[in-house]
DNA sequence: ACATGATGTCAACGTTTGTTGACACCCAGC
DNA sequence: GCTGGGTGTCAACAAACGTTGACATCATGT
């Protein structure tokens, strides 16, 4: 693995979960087992890094055509990464960083062009399509970063039932 | 008001909404007028003037005791701070400070004793009312920090009909 | 009037932060 | 053989941070 390689694992799994003022560049640089300087000659900043950490990073990311398999993508979606996992999901990117005071803004143009604007279409109602996406925020958050414990562990029966209850009432309200 | 009022009051406004450790004291001195070195004096160090500022925070928070009028009590909760708001909502607080590397223990803690557990005992079922809360924090989240357009203005009649939605689609899981 | 304690003012400290420049290394290509 | 660009190493920089100590000011009580 190279350098760069190992600049962006650690720049991942740090950033997308600590968030982007919570960690330093040495802290980066001494987990990759490299010198600080390097980041810089690799991608220029601390921010540079933090943008290549993103572009590989949701390319994977792809709705299902179909609005039936929206239920199973999200399932599917939030059991691949458990809790303290070496990959963190993008939802929980999002929710680490959407705050931010650097990066905010880039992070919340993110998810609002590659998550929430497709999510829009795919459903076909904006305002359905926010409130789905609120409960797979607070989610997320109420999961990854409070760590309730009422919620269950990813992987479980009970966590995908949770999960899958709250996805059915955030797509069946009435008008 | 007191030089400690505007202290309480400028970090309340500060940390509420922009999270512990992206305020620094000279931010929140210069916004009360006072000289930096006061917040010292007056509560030791500027993490003693974060918990100060949850201390007269939180306490006029109390549930209602019938689960009928917990919609009711939501709705407004959330529709007294509007967005921008001279007064950061207590879920606002959490938002923005449960993911701090300082302060998100404290916060967290907070959340789970002052708002989760009180909730579970009203609710009566603990996963039933984690799913709740998991609501109630996705709407705060995409609504104050995320800022997604379809989520209509607090105070609004959209914004009410779908917080209420929500909010009634979280109640009534099916077993 | 004077002493005393609380409160405000100013400058500086030590640490951590991201970033930069000088230098060594190494491996291809004329 | 040696030259040059890519890569790694080390030390240092300026800026921002929270915090501290010395001194000034003011109000209060005897």
């Amino acid at each position: 693995m190279t350098t760069g390689e190992k600049l962006l694992q650690q720049a991942r799994l740090q950033f997308w979960t600590r968030g982007y003022s919570n960690v330093s560049v040495r802290s980066i640089s001494a987990a990759a087992g490299v010198d600080v300087a390097l980041i810089a000659r690799h991608f220029g900043s601390k921010l540079g890094l933090f943008t290549a950490s993103l572009d590989h990073g949701y390319d994977a990311l792809s709705l299902p055509a179909d609005p039936a398999q929206l239920e199973e993508y999200v399932i599917a979606l939030f059991s691949q990464t458990p809790r303290g996992a070496a990959a963190p999901s993008l939802i929980q990117m999002i929710t680490s960083n959407a705050h931010d005071e650097t990066v905010g803004p880039m992070v919340r143009d993110l998810h609002r062009t590659r998550l929430q604007e497709p999510l829009e279409r795919l459903i076909g109602r904006a305002d359905r399509a926010a409130l789905f996406m609120a409960a797979l925020i607070g989610f997320a958050v109420t999961e990854k970063t409070l760590h309730l414990a009422a919620i269950a562990r990813p992987g479980s029966p009970a966590y995908e039932t949770q999960l899958r209850q709250l996805i059915r009432a955030a797509l069946r309200f009435e008008d």
